[in-house]
DNA sequence: CTATAACCGAGACGGTACGTCACGTCTTGGT
DNA sequence: ACCAAGACGTGACGTACCGTCTCGGTTATAG
């Protein structure tokens, strides 16, 4: 079950790491995913292609890492959401920032290769949900259970299920451009949020 | 000074076109979208690829139509939702039919496809929308405005924004298999965008 | 039997064929065979790597090709050897003109990978032969047999025998470089070969 | 400003010099002296890469050792050559003997091998004249010297020339396959030669 | 009797070239 | 004019080896 040959990572180089994952970065935000090629980022990187092919097992493989790489660093309790006591109020603001974020074109490129990755490949879908999405989901949640433990939410609510009528729509018309991404679609994204799911 | 090249639609060849919007589709389900050539298109229609190039701009056009051609046929009235006169049961209804066309591996791969043209090429974004979408989202809406004139949904309900609210969280976990797709996520996002978007 | 892709030889393009037997001959010469690549050839030539590999099936097949097209051009009459009645005097002239092309570091390059190819490929070998090599072996037999006519080499001389005894040690010696490759050693190989098979 | 590598010979591992030469004779043998590759033969040879770098200079320098190593051991004394008193019987079954020798496939690969390399590299030609040629030809020679002394051979005859031209079109028919390499051709060899160089 | 310097196995590294695939353009001959 | 066929220049693929460069580990003298 073993892959047929393992290279030893003890004596990988730590500086080519870096710059492959550098240089796909770069690349992506240059010439778009499609567009982006091995050759390119090992000629960028100053690395021979078989340094790439040693350590990742496709394209999709290094970008995917050099995205990952950019949610690193912060890992743990950075991701904290605000709690002003008043959940409307907070998740408003939490939202328009999404919003916001996905206006930035600097993000456009790399967020839309991420997900034309995770879409056709199962297994950096799982990566993915487990490196980047799940932190973040969970800070979003204890924020969500602050807001039970005040009354205003359901204590019932089915967290993971608020979440996703809460981004959901968000993420759809930003990939698909099927409607204006502003803060008044936030905004009513929030209301119809927590008005499914209100105490009572 | 005229426009390099403008094919003649009028003498084009029908038995061509539609022998490689078939072939294109079958490909699709059978090697996948990111493996599709336009030469193994050509090879397989029995057609020059020159005969592609010369009536669609790219490989994501090409795959876009043949999957159009595909909801084509059944336009306009076809497509009504059912109207029990219970809004509840009637979207229960439907959406479970949908959560089982994704669980169908024979729609799997060009779905896929599809989306991930979608998310990478506004203007094909913009095809979808109005060849694909729109239609059924009337339909949908349709049955909508109905159950507000019943008073089973508040009469100044966003119905845009409820249909967002009810399908992107089911698209999104077909996407990115972010949980189970079954009967039991269906109904739970009906009661929650009825909640959200109940009378009064 | 055939081979499995057989490209449409009238549909050849001249002017590449052309430029990538130029681009071998030069390359050769500046580079040495041993250092010779496709690459480079088709870089040269101006033409893709899949042209190459559409006519020629080996880095050898190109070289000798190119090679074998210095050749051409004077075939048939052209390659009379000189008759002035006195074989003693002409064969001394022909080998001496041997040795001195062979002392040419023009020739040195090619001559030697024409040499490496033929030895480790049997088919390249057999081409040489019936290309190269019997044309000029044809004209110098008619030579012989003008002397045997003369009576100056026995009537039952066989002339392939005299040829070779004649020029491979005059080859080996510049392949190997096993010795001094000069006029006295051309006479005196015209004096053994002709003492050999002298009349009588 | 000392030179920059001088690996100490002293310390030099027998076991990986004989498992180096013995592995490059094995995968000439194998796979033919193009496809022959460091890597193949360090792996064979269950040896570093910088162990062959250390202490040879090229590929072909491993190859020529490892072909070199065979005819050592049976140095000096051990070859001389048949001496019947009659040279045209002793010539014969020498000559007769190499051809034999020649049509045996196992000495196929090797031998064309060595003759590349000598071909193409004017170091490695010195070093087998001295180290390969030398010898056996000393012994050629010997017996041609008995032959002067029995009045079977010309006195001031040229032995070099001689054998050159005893064994040059030998060579050369096998390296160029121009011709059947059979006893007949072996014995008219030996007939030729002995009439360019016989008494008077 | 260490220690320290070389060789050694292994194999990662920056590269070059391989031979293949597909791209999108262009040309030819047939309908 | 459109079409099937496919040669062409281009560029990227993923692989094989190149020759150099660390890494421990193991000898085998020199202190």
């Amino acid at each position: 079950m073993a892959s047929r040959k393992t290279p030893d990572a003890t004596r990988r180089s730590e500086r080519s790491r870096v710059a492959i994952l550098t240089a796909a970065r770069e690349l992506i935000a240059e010439v778009g995913y499609a567009k982006l090629s091995i050759e390119a980022i090992a000629a960028r990187a100053g690395v021979g292609k078989q340094t790439i092919y040693r350590w990742w097992s496709s394209k999709g493989a290094v970008v995917f890492d050099s995205l990952l790489a950019l949610s690193e660093g912060a890992d743990g309790e950075g991701i904290a959401l605000p709690d002003t006591g008043d959940i409307e109020a907070d998740l408003k603001t939490v939202l328009r920032a999404t919003v916001a974020e996905f206006a930035d074109p600097e993000f456009e490129a790399p967020i839309r290769a991420l997900n034309t990755e995770i879409i056709n490949d199962a297994e950096l879908a799982a990566i993915y949900r487990e490196k980047m999405a799940a932190p973040v989901e969970e800070a979003k949640k204890e924020r969500l259970r602050s807001a039970q433990r005040a009354g205003q939410l359901a204590a019932d609510a089915d967290l993971d299920l608020f979440l996703e009528v809460l981004y959901a729509p968000l993420a759809q018309r930003w990939l698909l451009r099927s409607g204006p991404l502003d803060d008044a679609f936030a905004d009513a994204l929030v209301d119809a949020a927590l008005r499914a799911f209100r105490p009572e």
